[in-house]
DNA sequence: GTAATCACG
DNA sequence: ACGTACGTGATTACT
């Protein structure tokens, strides 16, 4: 039989430092619990004991320590974002039915002394996990310690055995004891003998076994005549540190191992997770089976549909669509491709009443679908973007939604990575959405069968119904309902349209440039194999030992698993061998060749053209971004990588307006700051590069030197960032010092930009979060983290997120109304693309001069600000002809 | 699935 | 003393 108990505080604290900071919708932090819980899950997979218990610590001091009279209660008290989980984690052991130990006066070491002990008489084995190696001790035959450290979120273990510690430290475990007595322990406050410190007291115990003996036997010992000395006058210390290293193995705990056999879970575990948000969790440990539900759990606010209808006629079709456009909306979704849908609307009296129809492509239902997705029906739907595209897909309208949980979720939470209606369901209503199998494609078919099926797919659209009550009235809380109707939602029809309208590509040129690259890399790789023999040049790993172990170049920062290889290392490498210029022109090629011309290769539609998707809750920012194939990171910086822009055209007799806000991010950042001399600078109307330079270095804008233009440009990019020397001179070149220097008389000229730097920093640490000029919010639970590397990354995002937020704002609604207006004036140009500050825009040639002011007109005139806000229009057949 | 690298704004 | 700029997505290697 066998034992695990957990060291509470120790795995706790690591799985609070090592795991980003996790939060609720109503910011609880739960970083720390859910690390606990993961750990243990896995702890348990890998030991499978019969038995399992907690122990934790009190945090007055203990009775040990007590006895040492230079004891201060050192332990610093825990910050408040871990001290509010620790009352939830017991209360997760609880509902897992683990048993919990603490007790008054007593470490955690010494309950896990006692329990391993009183296991052991018990003629049990017992594992101890903790992250601290005082318990190494403790190792005997029948229990072992196995040491957990979590690095990067990544949990790694190592199990200490009698044997592995003799490995490590050449002595038996329990002489820990004896050699702590003699370093002492700073962090355990154990003094040790003055003197002597790890190396000595190593090679002592490793000789002489224990303090006693070592006593015994002086000074006729094998040490230096100093140490002995030192060790001479320690001795009372060594005496008192060897008592207050002992881990008591006795305390008066009411245990037996019996006690803690494994018991299944409390019921109640399930409403806990689902109020903590561990969806993930939930599904993995099998909790929302039915019966899991206890009675005393919160009254969902969906219960399941009062009344529901398959509608089979277009009589009572006809019937419902009359009663509908009398409401006030309804709340609908749709299978994918629009294979069925269900629409929900409360009679205001049993809460909700459902219809669906199945499925919905049969032609009869045409003009049904066509009226239900009219102005004339409010709708309340999940992932309108999505839909909207179905449907004009289909040919059928896709007007009148009103609000979408999807990008409602987002808007509220935009860190929180997904919106799925089971996540939403659990952040915002405390119940999960029943198995979405009938999402499966096809699935369908049988529904008209499975009463079940059904059943779930008219819950999910309540729980739509049912978030909208909830969200709306958070939005405007917020202060985001403007920025929610004015550019999110209409956006929806927008983005819709792009994605199906999508961008042509010549694909024979792109062949073409194919086949050259393909040349050209069996060229480099041939020379490169030449200087090192072959290997795959591909992998870092290898690259990293031919360069650095074989040819012995230079070798600088190390990653994770070796040595860097990236284009920052193999540059300041270029002197050194010629097969670094090698290397960096295959990196370069084959990146273009395999990411672009292949990656596009493949993805051109039959209609010849690349239809990305535009993600709207994807970014912490509020920009969008796009996914299979990206087309927002299409090369330029290069002149070989910008050929590729060659390759997206307009379909003949069309061109190319692209239009592109100049500055847009540095013109928020004298915006929102309200710094004068920067916004002078942009109402001047001169290069702020230049005027810049010329302001932080004291000379007339004529004089401005090509390099002080670059140094002032890397800073104001480094301010809107959140910059630090280090990068600064990083990127520049330059040294720290000078990096500062720069800053320095930056933040001189330019106060009122320091100011807002400061400000808005303070304001997030007491707000928790921080937001754009359209109230758009990123919660920023790291700039209360007592990580520093957290922190200052929190403190750099609060920096950067209202200035890069506030920009996608601004083109979001640039975008809305440049789509108003070309369909206003009935042009036949259409957008295509949105690359953050570039809108592209794809219409006849006769049309361009037109497209080309109203792009600029509409963009410029979104947002009154105290600089100008300008955008310049280009055109061509291709795009790199069009910028 | 994660890490390293590199393309964009 | 430490680690080093914000926001994305795709590809390749490797566990």
């Amino acid at each position: 039989m066998k034992l695990m108990v957990l060291d509470g505080n120790s795995i706790v604290n690591r799985a609070f430092y090592g795991i980003r900071p996790l939060t609720t919708k109503d910011g609880l932090y739960t970083n720390a619990v859910y690390g606990f819980v993961t750990t243990l899950q896995r702890l348990l997979e890998e030991e499978q004991p019969e038995a399992l218990c907690v122990t934790f610590d009190r945090r007055e001091p203990t009775f040990r320590h007590l006895a040492y009279e230079g004891y201060k209660a050192q332990r610093k008290g825990m910050p408040e974002e871990l001290a509010q989980q620790m009352p939830v984690l017991k209360e997760v052991l609880d509902a897992m039915d683990v048993p919990r130990y603490e007790l008054a006066g007593y470490e955690a070491d010494d309950l896990i002394g006692t329990i391993s002990r009183r296991c052991e008489e018990a003629g049990w084995d017992c594992v101890v996990v903790t992250g601290d190696r005082d318990s190494l001790q403790l190792i005997t035959d029948h229990t072992k310690v196995k040491l957990v450290s979590t690095r990067m979120g990544q949990t790694t273990t190592k199990d200490m055995t009698e044997k592995a510690f003799r490995e490590d430290y050449g002595f038996a475990p329990v002489h820990m004891i004896d050699l702590k007595a003699l370093m002492g322990d700073a962090s355990d406050n154990i003094p040790g003998v003055k003197g002597i410190g790890e190396k000595t007291a190593m090679a002592l115990i490793q000789k002489y076994a224990s303090v006693e003996e070592i006593y015994r036997l002086l000074p006729d010992i094998d040490a230096k005549p100093a140490a002995v000395k030192k060790l001479e006058e320690g001795r009372e210390m060594a005496a008192m540190s060897y008592r207050l290293a002992t881990i008591v193995t006795d305390a008066p705990l009411d245990f037996s191992p019996e006690e803690n056999l494994r018991r299944p879970a409390k019921p109640e575990l399930y409403q806990v997770f689902l109020r903590l948000e561990f969806t993930k969790l939930i599904e993995k440990m099998g909790l929302a089976g039915e019966g899991s539900t206890p009675a005393a759990a919160e009254e969902p606010a969906v219960s399941g549909v009062c009344e529901s209808e398959i509608v089979t006629d277009c009589g009572r079709a006809e019937e419902l669509l009359a009663l509908w456009r009398g409401r006030d909306h309804v709340s609908c979704l749709a299978l994918p491709g629009l294979e069925g849908v269900c629409v929900e609307w409360g009679d205001g009296k049993t809460g909700g009443r459902s219809a669906i129809f199945l499925p919905s492509r049969l032609e009869k239902y045409n003009d049904v679908l066509r009226a239900l997705f009219s102005a004339e029906i409010p709708k309340v739907s999940h992932e309108v973007k999505d839909l909207t595209r179905t449907l004009l897909a289909e040919g059928f309208p896709a007007e009148g939604f009103r609000f979408d949980t999807a990008l409602a979720g987002y808007l509220l939470d935009a860190t929180a990575g997904h919106y799925d209606l089971n996540r939403l369901s659990v952040s915002w209503l405390n119940q999960e959405a029943p198995k979405a199998s009938y999402l499966a494609d096809g699935a369908f078919t049988a529904m008209g069968e499975d009463p079940e099926a059904l059943g779930a797919w008219m819950s999910h659209t309540a729980l739509v119904e049912a978030l909208y009550g909830r969200m709306a009235p958070r939005l405007e809380q917020m202060g985001v309902r403007d920025l929610y109707e004015r550019a999110e939602l209409p956006l929806c029809r927008v983005l819709a349209e792009m994605e199906l309208a999508g961008f042509q590509v010549d694909a024979k040129a792109l062949q073409e440039m194919g086949e050259v690259l393909t040349a050209a890399i069996d060229t480099l790789e041939q020379k490169i194999y030449t200087y090192a023999g072959a290997f795959n040049i591909n992998s870092p790993k290898q690259l990293g030992e031919v360069l650095f172990d074989r040819l012995g170049l230079p070798a600088g920062k190390k990653t994770k698993t070796g040595w860097s290889t990236n284009a920052d290392v193999l540059e300041k490498l270029r002197p050194y061998h010629p097969i670094v210029n090698e290397v960096l022109a295959y990196r370069q090629y084959t990146k273009l060749k395999s990411t672009y011309v292949d990656g596009l290769l493949k993805v051109i539609a039959p209609d010849g053209r690349i239809h990305t998707r535009f993600q709207m809750t994807v970014t912490a920012t509020g920009r969008l971004s796009s996914a299979e194939p990206n087309l927002q990171n299409i090369p330029t910086r290069t002149e070989l990588g910008s050929q590729l822009r060659r390759m997206f055209v307009a379909e003949p007799g069309k061109v190319l307006v692209d239009a592109d806000y100049s500055q847009i991010e540095l013109r928020l950042l004298a915006h929102i700051s309200g710094d004068q001399h920067m916004i002078a600078a942009f109402q001047s109307g001169e290069d702020i590069h230049t005027i810049t330079a010329s302001q932080v270095f004291g000379v007339a804008p004529e004089d401005v030197t090509p390099q002080m233009r670059r140094a002032a440009k890397a800073v104001n990019f480094g301010i809107v960032y959140g910059i630090s020397a280090f990068s600064l001179s990083q990127d520049i070149g330059v040294t720290v010092a000078q990096a500062k220097d720069y800053m320095a008389a930056y933040f001189a000229k330019y106060d009122g930009v320091h100011r807002y730097m400061e400000q808005v920093v303070e304001r997030a640490k007491a707000d928790g979060y921080v937001e754009t000029l359209m109230h758009r919010r990123r919660n920023l639970p790291e700039i209360k983290s007592s990580n520093y590397n957290m922190r200052s990354f929190g403190e750099r995002v609060a920096l950067n997120m209202p200035i890069q937020g506030t920009a996608a704002d601004i083109m979001k609604l640039a975008m809305v109304h440049v789509f108003n207006r070309l369909k206003r004036e009935g042009l036949e140009a259409r957008l295509i693309m949105q690359v953050h500050d570039e809108l592209i825009v794809e219409c006849p040639e006769r049309e361009v001069e037109q497209v080309k002011s109203l792009l600029t007109e509409e963009m410029e005139r979104v947002m009154d600000l105290s600089v100008p806000l300008t955008a310049e229009a280009h055109s061509g057949r291709n795009w790199l002809e069009a910028k």
